[in-house]
DNA sequence: CATTTTTTGGACCCGCAAGTCCAATTCTTG
DNA sequence: CAAGAATTGGACTTGCGGGTCCAAAAAATG
């Protein structure tokens, strides 16, 4: 049995520069038709057409069959998440720094729309222990990045130092999921903007009984 | 309620008490089936097999076959979220009344676990107006409580007058839906947990300024 | 009763989409 | 260049699952 922890390793024995284009054109083909009209309903001849490729390469770069290929798929969307976040999420270092992220959030979900391509990814491949690897993988990240930048506004005394960075980490990151979520229900991101604002509102509160006075947003 | 432009109106011309019977019958085997290990493959078979029904049934009661059979389900699944918090939700008139909610809430989806029928319902039926609209009446059925009660909490003095019920309302959602969302990643109600917490901490500590300058009014 | 309507059973059809197979071709490498 | 390895193409198989059809049984109707 090959326990290594993974079903199938990096998908191919050996890889050529050709044979690596070719993969990264699979992976980036699909992610495309996921923000397609009917991201729903993904076959792999969908896939074959958009990146113009025959039934055999599909196999030969994913041999694990659509599974593989669609947690290759969120992975590359996991981390396209986090860097759009960028390079306001590593540095969460004052309040125009928050600021920034907020509207780097913002922008980068409204752009997307209804459609969200790792929801829809993670719903294609069900709950096996691959996707749930990759989500739980990208929460993660994402929460340590955000306490990170409360304790280091904690350290630089813009938030109070008794908060519990990850109690607040946590709710930011629950928040920001759930305003996703509405915004694929009701296709505004009305629910997510409003949910970060008061959680964003709330943290500088918790800084006025330290200084006198804090800048609101808004 | 049924508005015409519904593409089935209540599925079926006439029916008798039998009828009505085999009807619910199958949307609630249905919606058990939603609650075993493997909810994300739900066939017409599956369904035939636990409610011990025949092809003919299924679509006699349901014309416009599975896809009318899961938004059947779905809108009985909705009103059931809401019953679960009541009577709760429908009363949010103390601090008392909403310890009590939250904890209806946290209970309600402890039981869950980690697959939603509801989550699994709206993605199996895709992104339907149907759909949408089951999603959006039962947000908006929410988001209402949640609303009304803040503001009695406003007219009795428990919560600061100037905030704005709804936008408070929206986040309470929104972080209940990401909190779900993180339960069926993770498989636990911590997320949840804690950002319904910090949020009614919030809530309550609007309350501090208020309560310091006009002490004791009861 | 007789008749009409509703309810039930289950065989059958059909299309879709994942996965297999193998041969042809193109690259790598000694 | 020749041998082996990687890449590519596409026809074919297969199973699953939604939907159709029709006829038999049961129930309402008058």
């Amino acid at each position: 049995m090959d326990h290594a922890g993974q079903k199938w390793d990096t998908g191919v024995v050996k890889l050529t520069a050709k044979g690596m284009a070719t993969r990264n054109r699979i992976i980036e083909g699909a992610a495309s038709h996921l923000r397609s009209d009917e991201p729903g309903t993904m076959t792999l001849e969908d896939v074959q057409v958009i990146t113009g490729t025959s039934r055999g390469q599909l196999f030969h770069y994913f041999p694990g069959g659509k599974e593989e290929l669609l947690l290759a798929v969120a992975r590359h969307e996991a981390d396209q998440v986090l860097e759009d976040q960028q390079p306001h999420l590593g540095a969460l270092r004052s309040w125009s720094a928050w600021e920034r992220w907020r509207a780097s959030v913002l922008a980068r979900y409204r752009v997307q729309g209804a459609n969200c391509p790792l929801g829809t990814l993670m719903n294609a491949v069900g709950s096996t222990p691959g996707a749930a690897e990759v989500s739980q993988s990208l929460l993660a990240r994402w929460q340590e990045f955000i306490a990170a930048g409360v304790r280091e506004m904690q350290t630089s005394g813009e938030i109070a130092p008794d908060l519990d960075a990850e109690r607040l980490a946590v709710a930011l990151i629950t928040g920001i999921q759930g305003g996703v979520q509405m915004l694929r229900v009701t296709g505004s991101s009305d629910h997510l903007e409003t949910t970060l604002d008061v959680l964003l509102d709330h943290l500088r509160s918790t800084n006025r009984a330290v200084l006198a006075s804090v800048p609101a947003i808004e």
